[in-house]
DNA sequence: GATTTTGCTGTGCATCTTGTACAGTGATCT
DNA sequence: AGATCACTGTACAAGATGCACAGCAAAATC
């Protein structure tokens, strides 16, 4: 009983295989290697052979832990669009860094404009947060606004359903 | 030898130990259990201890496979502020959610906004995302950047060693 | 002040997993 | 046709896991 093997891997960075390992972990990440094979019925290294190419191309960055900060006490999520001074962006964004509460940092579009999330632990706090967002030199203005929900988490799920369920050059 | 206890754990959904088991597996998620105890100095049922109650609290979510997208193919990543038509937000959240390159959902403040961030494989790609997006019933209005770069990808590292550094109650 | 509870330690053991290697086979590439 | 590549199936040593338990110290309860 061969397999099917992979029909054109080498257009896609992910094939079919990957897909459905990898949505197998994003279900279950503390699934085993040996585990990983019995579910998706291949063979124990060919599992292993995928992760480690996978990690190898990039795909693949790690298993971080995913910490939900409401639960840690900071319960509040804001965004922010900051204006900076033309040709600052690499100090404002080593001072944006340094503020713990900045968990993400973009440079988009727009005008030279930096895109920042940050979370507080309330409503004062995030105004010390924002404070401290000002205090950046070179930040011209800033104009946030909170996340009252998400409806939509973070996700790459249907991203690799995609793949999953389309025959390659889909 | 024993060992200092937890000084007063109840306040902090997050003590020192619990910081810094999590900042261990941020840096090398793949540890056992019983390697981190071993960098951690403790013993191994501490660690499973405490990663279970991490678990129990809501705190640590579990271990998702951090995959890049860029590597992926989807080497762009845009934002979007939506208007919608007042009480239409979840049939508008659903219509979103059903894309799969919008990748995170978040109503904000402002005007019963949302804010989107999704992913595409191109300029050209990103027109298609961004017209699927302006489909979606009840959508009133679309402001769209993309992001050139990420000078802070996302990241919680700073709270946690915050956690670490200072006694508790800071 | 005495008792209970809670959290960490250190130990042990059976079971499962991992890392690694290797031979065999069918498809794809040259 | 020959070489290459990916997957399979197997094997084995080394190590990790899950679980249990007794001892001890600090904190909370009575």
């Amino acid at each position: 009983m061969p397999s099917d093997q992979q029909s054109e891997h080498s257009d896609q960075p992910v094939d079919e295989l990957d897909a459905r390992l990898l949505l197998l972990l994003t279900d279950e990440p503390r699934l085993g290697v040996l585990e990983c094979s019995r579910r998706l019925g291949v063979a124990r290294g060919t599992v292993q052979a995928r992760l480690d190419r996978l990690v190898e191309r990039g795909v693949l960055t790690g298993f971080p832990p995913a910490l939900d900060l409401g639960a840690m006490g900071y319960g509040l999520t804001a965004f922010a669009v900051v204006e900076i001074a033309q040709g600052r962006r690499a100090e404002v964004c080593e001072g944006l860094a340094a503020i713990p509460e900045v968990c993400e940092v973009h440079a988009t579009t727009g005008q030279g404009d930096l895109f920042v999330r940050m979370v507080a632990r309330s409503n004062a706090d995030l105004q010390r947060v924002v404070d401290h967002v000002v205090d950046v030199p070179h930040v011209r203005r800033l104009s946030t606004s909170i996340a009252l929900s998400t409806p939509v988490p973070p996700r790459v799920r249907p991203l690799l359903e995609r793949v999953k369920g389309r025959p390659p050059r889909g």
